[in-house]
DNA sequence: GAGTTTGAAACT
DNA sequence: CAGTTTCAAACTC
């Protein structure tokens, strides 16, 4: 009793510890001098050091120091909470973590702990406080009725469960079979300490530098380390949960739902139940069937919260997956260097997709680990219920782009057709691509909604609906995230693997591309990036570019311009109306697709990429102005070889070539539809972002594929839907996907093309970013049959289109 | 890696 | 709209 009593009082003092801890953490933040914090949480400290009560508990366990460090990090949540809740909660989550861990081993005999936390907490408080303190809202988040420690110890068990459950379903496809569920209890501990201290600064970091953005990836980092160190704690989770189960019990419902309420917005600690709870709702929802789909996140401050909240993390999660590709090889370093990061997102996200099937899940390492771990485990590649830390490791490449986040993001996009919701995820979208679709793009998207019908790939074409500038992340469905996630994963480990693998023979081993312009300032066409829709990423070569996060503004004005210019200037160049090969002829060759202007050779003979048609792996065609046109893929005189067009118009002189041609392209098409099966799944939404040109059937075995090509590429990716999505035009390259459907009915291509007269079509081909122009129901996930019906696909639809700014 | 060729993009 | 210039990728060596 006596010992209740002294808690109670402890809890007390915590509190009033804490909540002066967040008022000293803000004059901190004001002050920025570290020493200082220090010093003023120092004050607190001592205070409780001398109370009886601390040294109960410092002889209760021995523990102690370490929890001065935890409670740091838990004050750091709650401050941090004060921001999005979507931010704060991952932030915080890991920060509560850490706390439990320590609690449970300081105080599992009794709930005393509590006081130690709060004790610890003000100790802790120190650098992460100044982040903290930019969130006011956690005093008034935070619930003082709740005591932090009691409710928090629960909740944070059950929401790691169902973390868990939620990330296998999530992350299933993710999966590294490597991943190791074994953790060192110990080992977790320590990197848990060690992850804190690194967190701890860099969310500071992070707001300052970058913002939102940054944040949010940081955020949702934070949050992935949470979940993987539940993971890692495993151990410690048990002995949690028996003491926390004594803690909390929600009898009813209410209790739990204020729980949230109080948690979920405001501290940080909650933040991570919160952020579970919300899972768990949102996974509940879906069960159940309780149609959040387009809650905003505002309607409902329970489960629409949640559920956005839900999303936002999991986007963040991918965002900072993405990094971490990039960052890959040293997270560590990245942590310390955050701040500066944040430029980089962008162009890490756009590497990170190319790249992101070299991402894999590898055991974490105890010192870096924790930050890649945490990101792994977001992308999902890491089942929950193994998780364990998996560190994000390309390789030694760091400018290898990996994108564990991307899958994870994009599935959410995927996904989001029916349950989702949308989530402005980008907002902070540094990391994501700029450039919000345009007038084109949004064509695009909605082409893809339409196409997007595929249950498991829907894809968010929402985005007509939504403000092209921000990216909705759609929620997922749990059996939508789960096919998602599948497409995602293939696509991660498929695509990039395929790029490097085609690419890296040719010559490329760099799977992001990169421009080289001088004078551009890779603010024009010029500049492959920009036209793409895409930030130039670290691996560009160019001068001057000011197609970076940092000149955002710039980099959409100019692309206004030029849209206002041309519409179409985004939009992609190849068109490619797909009859659905399912009928017969699936061995047909696909390139039934045709560049929207038409080239211009006058020299190459449209049998080189100067040609753009050739480029694109589509033929020539009428409005072609080229001379001696000799396009493998189809000449402008209607000679084709390939698919339906062939049927229309035969060259019989080239007969023996043709057929050699098809073969090859054929095959083309057949690895890659081995490749990409996915497509099928993926529906070629890249709503925002569509990828020039396409599939490069010829190419792709042997040098790096064109440039175009990447954004090609991403019609794979494209498939992948999500990456439209996400990303416009980060896909890798893998163009000769597009052929495969590349039937090209020229029929339809006028449609599209007369449309514009440029065509906007969606090819569905390679490119990631290609739309398909379909009836209204689009099968993505018809594979053989995605052409089921006529589709108009428009390939490559600028990856930038997002730049326009949406009005 | 440097230089050339090529054709799109941009400009007039 | 046509002609010219600029630009950067593609290509060659």
């Amino acid at each position: 009793m006596g010992e209740e009593g002294e808690k109670k009082e402890r809890e007390t003092e915590v509190r009033g510890g804490g909540e002066e801890e967040e008022g000293k953490g803000k004059e901190v933040v004001v002050m920025d001098t570290p020493d200082r914090t220090r010093n003023q949480i120092n004050t607190p400290i001592s205070k409780f050091e001398e109370s009886p009560v601390f040294s109960f508990l410092n002889n209760l366990s021995p523990i102690k120091p370490v929890k001065s460090v935890h409670i740091t990090q838990t004050l750091n949540a709650l401050s941090f909470a004060s921001l999005p809740s979507v931010f704060t909660s991952p932030h915080v989550s890991s920060l509560k973590e850490s706390r439990f861990l320590r609690r449970h081993q300081l105080l599992d005999p009794s709930k005393p702990e509590f006081s130690s936390d709060g004790e610890n907490k003000t100790d802790g408080s120190e650098g992460i406080t100044q982040v903290s303190h930019n969130s006011s809202e956690q005093q008034e988040n935070f619930d003082p009725g709740n005591s932090l420690g009691e409710v928090s110890v629960e909740p944070s068990y059950e929401s790691s469960q169902l973390e868990v459950e939620f990330v296998k379903s999530l992350t299933y496809d993710c999966h590294s079979p490597n991943s190791s569920p074994k953790t060192n209890c110990a080992a977790s501990n320590k990197s848990r300490s060690e992850f804190d201290a690194d967190t701890g600064p860099l969310v500071p970091f992070s707001q300052a530098g970058s913002g939102k953005g940054l944040f949010a990836n940081e955020a949702s980092m934070e949050g992935m380390c949470q979940s993987n160190h539940r993971d890692a704690v495993g151990c410690d989770w048990e002995s949690l949960i028996s003491d926390a189960t004594d803690l909390l019990n929600f009898d009813s419902p209410k209790d739990a739902d204020a729980f949230k309420k109080s948690l979920c917005p405001a501290t940080g600690f909650y933040t991570n139940n919160a952020i579970d709870m919300q899972n768990m709702q949102l996974l509940g929802c879906i069960e159940q069937g309780e149609g959040n789909d387009t809650e905003n996140p505002s309607t409902q401050p329970g489960e629409g919260n949640c559920l956005t909240k839900f999303v936002e993390t999991q986007d963040m999660v991918a965002s900072s997956s993405l990094n971490n590709d990039c960052m890959e090889g040293s997270l560590s370093q990245k942590m310390d260097s955050e701040p500066a990061s944040n430029l980089y997102r962008g162009m890490r996200r756009r590497c990170l997709v190319f790249e992101m099937a070299g991402a894999r899940k590898k055991h974490l390492d105890e010192n870096s680990g924790s930050v890649s771990s945490i990101l792994l485990q977001s992308d999902g590649n890491t089942p929950t219920a193994d998780k364990q830390l998996v560190p994000f490791r390309t390789g030694n490449d760091s400018s290898r782009c990996i994108l564990p986040g991307i899958g994870l993001h994009l599935n959410a996009l995927a996904t989001a057709p029916k349950d989702l919701k949308v989530v402005k995820q980008d907002a902070s979208v540094p990391g994501r691509l700029v450039i919000t679709p345009g007038s084109a793009a949004n064509f695009q998207s909605v082409m893809v909604g339409q196409e997007s019908s595929d249950p498991s790939l829907a894809l968010t074409s929402t985005e007509s609906d939504m403000d092209p500038v921000e990216n909705g992340v759609p929620l997922m469905e749990d059996t939508n995230q789960a096919s998602a996630l599948m497409v995602i994963e293939e696509f991660n480990q498929n695509s990039p693997k395929k790029k490097r693998r085609r690419l890296e023979p040719a010559g490329e081993p760099e799977a992001c591309k990169r421009c080289n312009c001088k004078k551009s300032k890779c603010l024009k066409l010029y500049c492959e990036c920009f036209a793409a829709g895409v930030y130039c990423v670290e691996p560009c070569s160019c001068q001057e570019c000011f197609n970076k996060p940092i000149h955002e503004d710039t980099v959409l004005a100019t692309r206004k311009q030029i849209e206002s210019r041309n519409p179409l200037a985004f939009a992609p160049k190849v068109i490619r109306s797909s009859d659905s090969l399912t009928e017969d002829d699936s061995s047909q060759t696909p390139a039934s697709a045709r560049h929207k202007r038409g080239c211009n050779c006058k020299k190459s003979g449209c049998l080189k990429k100067y040609c753009e048609c050739y480029q694109g792996g589509v033929g020539c065609s009428i409005n072609c102005r080229c001379e001696g046109c000799k396009n493998a893929f189809g000449r402008k005189d209607g000679s084709m070889f390939m698919g339906t067009e062939v049927e229309l118009e035969e060259d019989e002189t080239d007969a023996p070539e043709k057929s050699a041609r098809d073969r090859n392209l054929h095959k083309t098409a057949i690895q890659n539809d081995v490749e990409l099966q996915n497509p099928e799944s993926a529906p070629p939404a890249t709503p925002l972002r569509i990828i020039r040109p396409s599939v490069h059937l010829p190419f792709s075995s042997k040098k790096k594929p064109p440039r175009s090509s990447l954004p090609s590429i991403g019609s794979s990716s494209g498939l992948y839907a999500i990456q439209g999505l996400a990303k416009p035009n980060f896909l890798p390259p893998q163009p000769k996907f597009d052929k495969h459907f590349q039937k090209v009915q020229e029929e339809e291509l006028p449609q599209i093309l007369q449309g514009d007269g440029s065509p906007i079509g969606g090819i569905k081909s390679a490119s990631p970013n290609s739309k398909r122009i379909s009836p209204p129901h689009c099968n993505f996930g018809m594979s053989p049959g995605r052409r089921s019906s006529r589709k108009l696909i428009l390939q490559s639809i600028p990856a930038f289109p997002s730049l326009t700014p949406k009005h």
